[in-house]
DNA sequence: CCCATAAGTTAGACGAAACTAACTTTTGGA
DNA sequence: TCCAAAAGTTAGTTTCGTCTAACTTATGGG
């Protein structure tokens, strides 16, 4: 009994998963309540989902206690939130999409996605972002693109002037002072192209076991209050660096939107 | 009663129609049994499905007779089935995935995708094929970017060497050949960039309607077996022309992948 | 033209996921 | 410290989409 099922999951039981990940993050612990208002359904629902998922070997769950994910459910959950994630931020940066939209269909469209189209998501990003052949500032020929509603022969004029300029203003503002910088130096939000990795051992092992390479993309999402550690997001995969690490790998700065 | 409810579709219902749109486009009519093996489903869901989208005027069905499409039902289906397109077709030409894989992706997506975003992802891949700046090759890189196991530095390297050889080769073919030609001179399969459109009347405004100007994408899909109709795709929409409006729609060919 | 088989239907059951209504437990402010 | 409100649970219901099993209808080859 207690058969832990080694089936899929179903898109409702990712959700809730998904949901208690978010939760725990910011307050260590997730409460029924939060879930139930997080997703829209009421109180009782949730019960439910938490004895369906502690079944199976995903949440920590007594009656009125407190909700965490065990291990198998941190990794299934980190799987889902990759999956939305790539999903809004590829509707966001590259199709400029309104976050708050952008947001509410990867949430949608995240279970049906497959681990290669994600990938390939993500690779894609990364190579609209720093292909040396179209430059960073291509993409923003898109975002021109895209506001000019009255679509008409002009409007691709005005994209091609503007993408210009755009290349203009970097060349004004010295590209060449894009020296490579140690990761720690980077600000929340901003993203680097990696150069090296100095030092070796654990972390970069990990990096690399993630298929993070020269050339990748790391952007820092969060730093913590003592600046230490930092949440950096590469290929998709959340990952925490200590400063002490972060100042071991070498990146060129990457001006995005 | 018979209230023909106004809720919004189930992604299994979607399904099914999406499926007898398919079957009646290719047999005139759907048989139960086909519908069923190609939802892998058995017959008796069907007979279900069957009552439900006729409840909701979608369908023309009587027991034990053929299925075709009301007016209401093709126009969601055609909805559908443009959502789906637009996934699959942007995952297959941008994303270098899989023709399967794509399609069985888009197939679970695109139920929860926007009608905004669908409309981005198309504008999109027809941006990526046609910008000035990047050149129709650039995607190129993208695919030679994937071929790469091997993510190192070398990878990017080659994407640049084999792209500019495409490019090259663009210049030796003489691009300047590259005349604009009548929409139906193209073969099923051919891309190319409206360049303007002689005449007027009904089937310039009906396209004119759907957003698409010079410069937008235009796909022949396919001839029929007389050369007449040709079926066309502009900005995700599937159209018939007859080959004699066709060849008032001048195009510039676009050689795709 | 007849009947075996293929195609379609009906009835009934089931599981998932939501709901409501009534309950129990927890908790924090007077 | 006590108790009312908030949070959580349970039981029972509903809807949806599938299934199986048993049936009815349609059809085409001998």
């Amino acid at each position: 009994m207690t058969a832990i099922t080694t089936d899929a999951l179903s898109a409702s039981m990712e959700n809730y998963l998904e949901t208690i990940f978010l939760l725990v993050r910011d307050y260590t612990v997730a409460r029924s309540k939060d879930i139930a208002d997080r997703l829209k359904v009421k109180r009782s629902s949730v019960t439910g989902a938490l004895q369906t998922l502690k079944e199976r070997g995903l949440v920590n769950y007594e009656p009125y206690g407190y909700v965490t994910l065990t291990e198998t459910g941190t990794a299934v959950a980190s799987k889902v939130l990759r999956r939305h994630e790539a999903l809004r931020d590829f509707f966001v940066n590259v199709l400029s999409i309104d976050p708050t939209e952008a947001d509410e269909a990867a949430c949608r469209m995240e279970h049906g996605i497959s681990k290669n189209i994600v990938n390939r998501l993500l690779d894609f990003a990364e190579f609209v972002e720093t292909c040396p052949r179209a430059g960073a500032k291509w993409i923003h020929g898109f975002g021109y693109h895209c506001q000019d509603h009255a679509q008409d022969a002009d409007a691709c004029e005005r994209c091609i002037t503007l993408c210009l300029r755009d290349v203009a203003q970097d060349k004004t503002k010295g590209m060449e002072t894009n020296m490579a910088i140690p990761l720690s130096e980077l600000k929340p939000g901003e993203k680097g192209q990696i150069e090296g990795m100095a030092g070796g051992g654990a972390v970069k092992r990990r990096i690399r076991d993630m298929g993070v390479t020269s050339g990748s993309l790391v952007e820092v999402v969060r730093v913590a209050p003592m600046g230490d550690p930092l949440d950096v997001k590469v290929k998709g995969y959340h990952l925490s660096l200590r400063r002490e690490e972060a100042a071991d790998i070498q990146v060129r700065k990457v001006t995005g939107h």
